[in-house]
DNA sequence: AAGGTAATTAGGTAATTGCTTAATTAATGA
DNA sequence: TCATTAATTAAGCAATTACCTAATTACCTT
């Protein structure tokens, strides 16, 4: 009945989706990426004007944060439309966070908070 | 009123508090330190204990997660006893997910269903 | 004070990362 | 069909990572 709580971060050999995720995380770039598409979807090169490394390095990047499951790749005609997959993210995270802090009250908790906090300022 | 949204991300250059704790997740053997301080707290020995790796290796793991502000470190005699900081991780991860999935509705709803799943199987 | 145990620091190395530029593939439009 | 633009793949390189063993520090016991 709580077998299921190590599993995800037990799968420690033969790199998984959770350290898929994290990984891609790992790198400001790649959160930076994801934080401009919340607002929309960009084409490949829209996403490298953001930036000033080269085309070829954020693409890199962005097939990173393709293989962890973070965005979908749209090919449209000549250009490569690139948006968000919010789902992936979010039950990778809640799901760890649950693993580490019990019960998962305190992101619960803050979510909560936080959203007090915008509603009243 | 949502400017702060992209600053915690734009931290982007000199390693910010954010950095250090995507890069700390970023580790499965220092997902599963955290894991195994979420039950009690442990000394180093008996973190070490339970990873085939080096003890040099391990407390490398530890000095990056607690540089993260993820684990406390208590030296207790010739012990040293690490154990878990909650709050840091829940809100960096609470705190991007609301930048990268509007609203942060999203985790919260997530949150609740899995809440709910454990209540009732 | 000497010997033993816990833990970290130091030093070294093989493998990986994060970029670069050059070459390639694919679609558009004259 | 040929040149142009978008994007990726390929090849290469400096810097970093993730480990190891050996040495060191700190504390406890007798």
């Amino acid at each position: 009945m709580e077998d299921e709580t190590f599993d995800d971060i037990t799968e420690d050999s033969s790199v998984g989706p959770a350290q898929r995720v994290f990984h891609a995380l790992s790198s400001a770039p790649r959160r930076k990426i994801l934080a401009y598409l919340s607002a929309s979807g960009l084409t490949a090169g829209e996403i490298a004007d953001r930036f000033s490394m080269s085309k070829p390095a954020v693409s890199q990047h962005l097939s990173i944060l393709e293989a962890a499951g973070l965005l979908r790749r749209e090919k449209q005609g000549q250009f490569v439309h690139y948006s968000l997959i919010e789902n992936n993210l979010v039950n990778t995270l809640n799901g760890f966070v649950q693993e580490v802090c019990p019960v998962g009250r305190p992101i619960k908790k803050e979510s909560q908070a936080r959203a007090r906090r915008k509603e009243s300022p």
